[in-house]
DNA sequence: TATATTTGCGTAATCGATTGCATAATGTGA
DNA sequence: TCACATTATGCAATCGATTACGCAAATATA
């Protein structure tokens, strides 16, 4: 086993103390050319790496940035991370991953040892209801960054999608497809996203003096099983439904899916368009429209914002809430072009 | 801003020493259960927390491992950093995410730092032709782990699936569906992943007396441009192939595409199987075969060798070389059932 | 009562790097 | 040649926690 070579090394090896190498590593105080030359040769023949753990426990920083999200297998979080480590990696910060599973406890666990681990930031697509574990993030003086899913709280930014604007946008597009009976697929509501797509989706209806109608709506899980039991009582509805609206692309597969068992033609009996841009919508013969959420500027945003936030030299904290708009993504599922 | 508890302020609140403290803390030496009750009612009141980067210096371990990826948005990919943080979250190790994208410099770089950073262990699907990254990595001691990929190294550890096996097994099931005259997909053979796809599906004709024919091995990219125009040019040949069996899903996916263009009917007339059951392939009406690499298992495991290496006391490597089963997934795109 | 043993806790070193202050070496000007 | 400025380097504290060592008090034993 070697043992890596510190500064105390070089110094012996080269007689003097490790403050003079230092500083001769570190290109800093007033140094003699001579012995800053030598050093450096010194330090490069030694092998010599910077131990960041000392330098953390020393300056306070650590450069390492905690990201919390349910899944990293998933897609939407996936690339969102992928932006943010992209982003992050040049100015020298690390991302350490936590996957909560959507699990309170978990996420608070999560939050913890990442306040243990001394992280400079916390950037978290948070499933919690309670507030206390960030205000503990906050008493540190931890830049924490809200993404996806946003908390309001004083002093966090946070970086979301116009969940409205998308709700809207997609149940208009269908509207003006000539659909007129249009259902749609909820998630939980108590969920700030879901029930923002939702009330998005009514609006439209309203706006276009369309009929809103309670039974049209249906609270479901965001899988394709749920999806597809949701066609089935959509269908049994007098009159039922000719469109769907589906905050998920999992239930909107499932929905199309059960559409096809029934010999109901899409899009021309009927449309569907679903929410996130999950790539098999592109991939499917039939390819399904849907609402873009833009994960890498989403990661890259949030990335930045925190930046942003550890830059910052005055006490105040700052405080913005970016919200992207959505992007409506027209395929085969909703309309005869492609 | 409040500046964080140490052991140092509930020390002086008490007018004890900071190493009672730590003891206290650490339930460990003889400490009276007066000032231990005393300490932790403090520490609580106090709302001490460890820093973990003062105990990562003193100790030498950081508790966190680096995972390098070229993508963390491949589903492949995030499936396998799921599985590794779902194993060393509980035993209180953190993940640190580098993507490569597949570049050699970047790769290096990665390694370096997560270096600097003083990670206990690093896993690496490496992009690397050069093995003398790693030996720095080893040099140090620290726990190497391939996975999905591997360079053959004394006492290092990779877990690979068995790529031949899933080409061979990709390849017998098109035989046997009666098809026989079968080309391939294949992916940069400079690549062992690829090589050993290419070599199980030119097995697998030899073993069942079908004719090997270079003309039907095409070398392409992982995307479905390159599967379509690859099937293109399989076309034109006399006699044209009725089978593909695809390194990729993505290619595989292209070529299925250019089939239904050219009303070539799938599975009937063509047939095709693809590699790494991506989501998509499943979701597709047209639902396409394929081998799994089951990335879960190999997440999962590569993390349990990290903790065996690191559990390990004894001086000398533990060097695991595991090779996963593939699984051949048969859907809709090669068989009449599904 | 005197000695031996245990118990509880303080002292100080350590991990590796940084940095304010002090000091030695060198140079400058009169 | 002396006083002073400049420059290069050393000394020692610091970040926060752990731990070997040792001392003193409390307890046990003879």
């Amino acid at each position: 086993m070697k043992k890596k070579t510190t500064i105390y090394d070089i110094a012996e090896k080269l007689g003097i103390t490790a403050a003079t190498v230092s500083r001769a590593l570190n290109n800093n105080s007033k140094i003699s050319e001579t012995t800053k030359k030598l050093v450096l040769k010194t330090a490069v023949e030694m092998n010599y790496e910077q131990n960041k753990l000392a330098l953390a426990l020393k300056s306070g920083k650590s450069y390492n940035v905690g990201v919390v999200v349910p899944r990293i297998d998933m897609n939407f979080f996936g690339s969102i991370i992928r932006a943010i480590e992209d982003e992050l990696a040049p100015k020298g910060y690390h991302i350490i991953i936590c996957q909560t599973h959507g699990d309170e406890s978990k996420e608070n666990e999560s939050i913890d040892t990442l306040l243990n681990a001394q992280v400079d930031g916390i950037l978290i697509s948070s499933s919690n209801k309670e507030i206390e574990p960030f205000n503990r993030v906050l008493a540190k003086n931890i830049p924490l960054v809200f993404f996806d899913r946003k908390k309001t709280m004083k002093g966090v930014s946070s970086v979301v999608i116009d969940d409205f604007e998308g709700g809207y946008n997609a149940t208009l597009h269908l509207i003006k497809q000539g659909y007129t009976r249009i259902a749609h697929l909820s998630g939980n509501r108590s969920i700030e996203i879901y029930k923002n797509r939702y009330l998005g989706y009514k609006q439209a209806l309203i706006d276009n003096g369309l009929e809103f109608n309670e039974d049209y709506v249906i609270q479901t899980s965001s899988d394709r099983i749920s999806g597809s039991n949701s066609l089935k009582s959509l269908l049994k509805l007098n009159p039922a439904p000719n469109a769907i609206f589906s905050a998920s692309d999992l239930a909107a597969l499932g929905a199309i899916q059960e559409l096809k068992l029934k010999h109901i033609k899409v899009p021309n009996e009927f449309a569907v368009v679903g929410f996130s841009n999950e790539p098999f919508t592109k991939f499917m013969e039939l390819s399904i429209s849907t609402v873009d959420q833009s994960p890498l500027e989403m990661g890259k945003i949030a990335a930045q914002v925190f930046l942003e936030q550890v830059a910052s030299t005055t006490d105040e904290k700052i405080e913005k809430n970016i919200v992207l708009p959505t992007e409506l993504i027209i395929r085969k599922s909703s309309a005869l072009v492609d």
